[in-house]
RNA sequence: GGUCCCGUAGCUCAGCAGGAUAGAGCGACAGAUUCCUAAUCUGUAGGUCAGAGGUUCAAAUCCUCUCGGGACCGCCA
């Protein structure tokens, strides 16, 4: 029982008098299953509702309005019941004595920061793992999504007694680094005047890439500059093909009629982009293998620090970075696929012809297969490639055992909804490290789609098109784009106007919360003090018993949200009781006697502490937001 | 071919565990400021909850199918 939340209290209470009747032969039933209070959706419905007796009509084999009547019986019996009756097909209807509300407000001040906590979570470890973007490049506006909605989940866990653990996962091994890598050693070739030295067509070639190699010039002057004839050559051989290439074209165009000169012009091109490729990694070859890797991990590192920069910024925490490169080093892989191995779910085979689109160059071979279809997969997946390196996907199961192993209980993964694909084999993997268990929770969050004013921008990152979360941070602050994230469903796609955010500010919903705030601390600020719980009984009017249900209600909304994995549930919340204390203001605008200030001393006192414990309850929701509460605006 | 998400007011979205007469903001219209912060409030208009079946005392909510929108299928990451 938690006297704190006051629908559970009741809900238990109840659960208890059905319990009684089952024993004394009045619900024939063996097994009582337990009561829920909830606000009604109509006021006029009462303070407390429960469908209790509709439920359990169908088991009892009982009429559920008669089932209803003796349970309506004993709850009018229970402390603090001002009435009941029956309504409608069944439901229970309460009102509480005016007192229990009131007491509530003193439950509140004496709770202050902690008020909304339960304890659901009972200590146990959850990992929530988010944002985890390629250290390839800058976040941008889209990556925020997953990082806010997991950073507020995380807070909402941890205020229902769960252990959390807020974790990144650096994809810092694999193709993409080195791809990073030479992006960066040919813009640092660049800035020692080789203008021949170029970005590949599949290499990362924005801004970005420029400042860090800037970072890498300051940091290692030309100590990096050890290329080979190899690649001179190759520089110069460019040279030469480009300057024969202008002069075939302008040949075609002379000597070819007009309309097939185009078409020739494209095939050229294309040839020429094959040669130029063909070229760049000849100078990669020509960067000695120490310097690619000191150079990656130059860039890693000066990526990722900008990447913290904006997770600062955001104010999203993470209380431990994991690195791939780290994991594999570490041997993580074959201890991983060893365990699977000891379990028989390991075997050699020729995986399923995918039926994507993109798979025409797709050949039958003999690979090493996980037996995910044992865990409700729908094919079993690749372990190792043809080359003998691990999959993305070993290395993932690898991770996973590690996080397993640290003592998380259960994990939560936030992904965009374009790894969805990915969902079934991760929980296969991790069920079979874990003896089964379903004990990985993936949450997809739909993909924002970014605009500006009304027109689809391409997010690329190789393509150097992209809205970097820095930008929209500038132009509009964190509290604005974490309220904009968390004020819808994450599985919903979401439009991301960049125009229409930077400019609508003043009339986001952040505002609406956080004025309530300002508004409730410019009150207190008139009247600091110690405030007496006894004078609570002055708060009668129904617009001050509607705020007070409203605040009462905030445990049981935190506990719903953190059992549903919905923080966007406590941004609606919040909403709602900025709009009633909005609105109890602007009564005492019309209504002198309704102010908070101004009134009999003991009534003043008594709002005051309303007025406080409203503004406590702003807080410890926008805490869970991770927005701010300002005091003033 | 298959998997996942979505479809609720003109627009953006809620709808709490299946529950009582489906809600909010924006936009439109009509109002409120000598007075605790008008970044506020009060009111009006606006709905076949995509469609069709089914389960149920009760369906926007659960199940099936259809239509429409999005994401995806691999030895990529």
């Amino acid at each position: 029982m938690n006297p704190m939340n006051i629908f559970t209290h009741y809900g238990a209470e109840i659960t208890a008098i059905a319990e009684k009747l089952a024993r004394d032969g009045k619900i024939p039933l063996d097994e009582i299953p337990p009561a829920y209070c909830e606000p009604p959706r109509d006021s006029s419905h009462g303070e407390l509702s429960t469908n209790y007796a509709l439920i359990m009509a169908r088991p009892a084999k009982m009429p559920p309005k008669e089932l209803a009547e003796i349970l309506a019986k004993a709850i009018g019996e229970l402390d603090g019941i001002d009435s009941v009756s029956v309504a409608g097909a069944g439901f229970i209807n309460m009102t509480l004595e005016r007192q229990k509300w009131q007491e509530r407000i003193t439950d509140i001040l004496k709770a202050g920061e902690k008020w909304g906590n339960n304890n659901i979570g009972k200590g146990q470890s959850i990992n929530v793992e988010y944002v985890s973007a390629n250290p390839t490049g800058p976040l941008h506006a889209a990556h925020a999504r997953g990082g806010i909605i997991g950073d507020s989940l995380a807070n909402l866990l941890e205020k229902s007694g769960y252990k959390i653990t807020r974790e990144y996962y650096i994809n810092d091994a694999g193709n993409q680094v080195d791809v990073l890598a030479h992006s960066v050693y040919m813009r640092y070739l660049q800035l020692l005047e080789d203008e021949t030295a170029k970005v590949g067509k599949d290499e990362y070639p924005s801004d970005y890439v420029m400042e860090t190699a800037k970072n890498l010039l300051d940091a290692r002057g030309r100590g990096l500059l050890n290329r080979n004839l190899p690649e001179v050559s190759a520089m110069f051989i460019k040279d030469i093909m480009r300057k024969a290439e202008r002069d075939l074209e302008q040949s075609i165009i002379e000597n070819f009629p007009k309309n097939l000169a185009p078409f020739i012009n494209t095939i050229l091109r294309e040839v020429e982009g094959e040669l130029e490729s063909s070229i760049d990694e000849q100078l990669r070859d020509g960067l000695s293998d120490e310097n690619l890797a000191e150079i990656r991990d130059f860039a890693i590192d000066d990526i990722m620090q900008g990447i913290k920069e904006d997770l600062a910024r955001l104010n999203i925490h993470i209380d431990r970075f994991s690195s791939e490169r780290e994991l594999v080093a570490g041997g993580a892989v074959e201890k991983a696929v060893d365990t699977l191995k000891k379990k028989d779910l390991i075997y050699d085979g020729i995986p399923k012809k995918p039926k994507s689109d993109k798979a025409e160059d797709w050949e039958p071979r003999k690979q090493m297969l996980f037996r995910s279809t044992a865990f409700g997969d729908d094919v079993d997946r690749t372990l190792k490639k043809s080359d003998g390196s691990w999959t993305y996907f070993a290395t993932d199961i690898a991770y996973h055992l590690d996080k397993l192993n640290r003592g998380s209980d259960t994990l939560i993964n936030i992904w965009g909804a374009d790894h969805g694909g990915y969902v079934k084999r991760m929980k296969s993997a991790v069920a079979a490290l874990s003896g089964g268990e379903d004990n990985l929770n993936v949450q997809l969050v739909q993909l924002v789609k970014l605009m500006d004013k009304g027109e689809p921008v391409k997010m690329s990152k190789r393509a150097g098109t992209f809205v970097a979360l820095s930008d929209v941070l500038d132009a509009v602050g964190a509290d604005i784009l974490r309220f904009i994230m968390l004020t819808r469903r994450g599985d919903q796609a979401m439009d991301f106007d960049y125009a229409e955010v930077t400019q609508q500010t003043r009339d986001n919903p952040v505002f609406y919360v956080q004025y309530a705030h300002a508004r409730a601390h410019s009150v207190l600020n008139q009247k600091p003090g110690e405030r007496d719980a006894k004078n609570l009984v002055r708060l009668t009017d129904d617009g001050e018993m509607q705020l007070i249900r409203h605040l009462a209600s905030f445990p049981r909304q935190v506990e719903a949200a953190a059992e549903n994995l919905e923080p966007h549930r406590i941004a609606f919340y919040l909403i709602e009781l900025a709009g009633l204390f909005h609105a109890l203001w602007n009564r005492g605008r019309e209504d002198a006697h309704l102010r908070f200030l101004g009134v009999e001393a003991e009534l003043e006192d008594a709002r005051l502490q309303l007025v406080e414990a409203t503004a406590i309850v702003l807080q410890n929701g926008l805490g869970i937001l991770g927005v701010s509460a300002p005091k003033e605006m």
